[in-house]
DNA sequence: ACCGCAATGGTAGTGACTACCAAGTCGGTA
DNA sequence: TACCGACTTGGTAGTCACTACCATTGCGGT
């Protein structure tokens, strides 16, 4: 409620030029009960309820794999249950508040590096559901490299998801991106 | 010289605790004088006047190579000219100051993001430099995909050095992990 | 001695955010 | 009905990053 009112808030009049009082009138609420719901600004656009499940999906991937795989189908999976399936027809109210939501982190520079800095979050947690305890180092810096290409390229995804109005099926443009970054036939299976 | 000792406060009180009054103080000048110099208080951390030259580097790279590998030769590239050539000795005092600020920029989350996003306008001009005007915009999504992953990348070579102390070369580091993220073969001849 | 200009400092203000405390609301219990 | 404790909300006052506007100082050139 409060998060929808400042989103449209943001996007009406700019993130900067809307301060946390506005954001707190138009929800009919005071200043601080929008501080003990949302602790920065920042988490008024960017918190989102639906959890970073995606290392736990990795772990439970086939280890055999190639560890971009592993990773580029459980992104994909997990961007999948959260826009859900529509082929062709129009966007969901849930994809058009994702839409809002995703173009004011990329146009405004501070959400767009909070923004970054969860997926490095989300980064560090694939990795140590990769990586057990006693393996070495260089397994550790291989799959920090691996997870943080894949995350790079679902970046990218996002971008072009929100610059063509979320006409393309986000999964798909997710293993374009991988595809472009990592060659095809790397991660041809990974879609599936 | 404000600059310095602002990175000693902040490595000694930690970033948060340091107020940029006392970054003032300790460099003897006004609190504004310091905003003169750095527009923000992470710049005091973040701001470095090597410049971004590596998308003109990349402009100049033969456009027959892989994408993949003339960025990440155009990064390491930079990189050693950066901490310049050092073969076993002990770290210059340049790479001391770049160890204690990538360390701030690692550990402190505000300064982190802002970071990320660097890299994030960094990615931005490289894709200017290698595409033109009228190229489809399939060909930039797979520019903006190969300089996201490599940047990525490059990004894990810089926690893993300021992890072992700086005792690895950075450039062979940034080489080993795009090489990681995207297959030996393809990153082989980046290096040279 | 004078002028122009760059760098510096002061003042007052805005806005994000915190700490501490007060008050209302609501479910269960005697 | 009266009471109690937990949860949620609101108020006050303060810190700190950052800005806008203006005054001052130092310094090289004429």
């Amino acid at each position: 409620m409060i998060q929808t009112r400042a989103i449209r808030l943001f996007t009406e009049r700019g993130y900067d030029a809307t301060t946390v009082t506005d954001v707190a009138e138009a929800a009919g609420v005071s200043p601080m009960t929008v501080y003990r719901h949302f602790p920065t600004k920042e988490d008024l656009v960017l918190i989102d309820q639906h959890g970073m499940l995606v290392a736990e999906q990795i772990a439970a991937t086939p280890a055999a794999q190639p560890l971009v795989r592993r990773i580029g189908s459980a992104l994909i999976e997990a961007v999948t249950t959260l826009t859900g399936d529509r082929h062709g027809g129009d966007l969901t109210a849930n994809e058009q508040f994702l839409l809002a939501r995703l173009r004011l982190m990329i146009s405004t520079p501070a959400l767009r590096a909070k923004h970054l800095d969860n997926h490095y979050a989300l980064q560090q947690a694939i990795v140590g559901a990769i990586i057990d305890e006693g393996s070495d180092t260089d397994a550790a810096f291989h799959a920090h490299a691996a997870a943080s290409a894949c995350l790079a390229a679902m970046h990218t995804a996002l971008v072009r998801w929100a610059e063509d109005d979320g006409r393309s099926e986000l999964p798909d443009l997710i293993a374009k991106a991988l595809a472009a970054a990592f060659g095809d036939d790397v991660v041809a299976v990974a879609s599936e």
